[in-house]
DNA sequence: AGGTTTCTGGAACGAATAGTCAAATAAAGA
DNA sequence: TCTTTATTTGACTATTCGTTCCAGAAACCT
């Protein structure tokens, strides 16, 4: 039983996903994905099946570390507020290359046509808004956000705030406009 | 001289709009868009050059009518702050087919790797933030609006709540998840 | 080393793509 | 009615697409 050269499945899913996030699922051919992968054709069919199911692979993985992302990022921070501020602003400084968040992508290219793909958004979204829903709650509880706020609509607008800042960033805008756009979705909470 | 049958230019326009705002560009076969404007593929090709060009102009006209909508709705209303609100509930109640708004889209699919996509996104998003903060302006001088408000910032964040609602309704967000959205984003300005 | 197994590269296939051409059709003015 | 002209239709080209097949190269194990 031999086990010969094996590259890294991981890091080519990493590739296949900026690629589907830089030039959309329609708007990447599979010769984009081997190139920017690093493998051959035929290794890219044996190991994900085909383009399809590559990209769900690709999206699941990413809403799936994505959310793990703000959860870590909520929960290291001490203060509820300053944990959602934390979140949205690290968000906007990690901003670098020109590549769309694959999530927000999947919904604008797909919306509600493709059964698979709706399932993984929806999910991802609902864990998304309960996080942060629980974190408004436990700033309520400390009293840091003021009582008539409701955590799921609250979470809600949270997200919408998220995701009006991926698409911004994806427009061109600089690090200091999407700072101050955090700072104004931040006052709501207040 | 004769001057026979001559289909509806700006109809076939409109169609071609919503095509391409559901499917995407890349997603959009010339069949489907020959099939949903109701002329036949060399009307098209004669009348609007090739896809890109269709596609340029329907982003185009999309954007200039989208930003003379919200004009229209900024004026209408005397209070500035429930004009913007009426802006973004009046787009929440709007939402009734699985399109997406072309702009977003656009932005989305292609982020600045099209010059000239590029251009009519930021000329639009230029002109809508503008308006935005006009009406913020305008809502500080009646003192409904806290003087702290930079209306740059803040018309900012508005057009980014936009996005945000546009791409939540793509996802299948319901009228009331949208409205409670946009009431969230209104206590920003207040 | 030898053998086994994975990976790569290129060739090939059918389907679909964007775009063009020419003939057929139908409406309007003479 | 007859000509003119915009539109339609279907055939056509060339390219690109996703996918499969096959031969060769490379790496691990014994």
């Amino acid at each position: 039983m031999a086990r010969p050269k094996a590259f890294d499945r991981g890091a080519a899913l990493a590739a296949a996903t900026k690629t589907f996030a830089t030039y959309g699922y329609e708007g990447t051919s599979t010769e984009a994905l081997v190139k920017s992968m690093g493998i051959g054709r035929q290794s890219m069919y044996d190991t994900f099946g085909d383009k399809r199911a590559l990209y769900l692979e690709a999206l699941q993985h990413y809403c799936f570390e994505s959310v793990g992302q703000i959860a870590v990022t909520l929960q290291a921070t001490g203060s509820p507020l300053t944990a959602i501020e934390a979140a949205l602003l690290g968000f906007a400084a990690r901003i670098q290359d020109d590549s769309m968040c694959l999530g927000v992508g999947s919904v604008c290219e797909f919306g509600r046509r493709d059964r698979e793909v709706t399932a993984i958004g929806k999910s991802s979204a609902a864990s998304m808004q309960n996080i942060f829903a629980a974190t408004i709650q436990r700033g309520k509880d400390l009293g840091e956000i003021p009582p008539e706020i409701d955590p799921k609509n609250a979470a809600r607008f949270i997200n919408a705030t998220f995701i009006g800042l991926k698409v911004m960033a994806r427009g061109g805008a600089t690090h200091d406009e999407l700072r101050a756009t955090a700072r104004m979705a931040l006052r709501c909470l207040a």
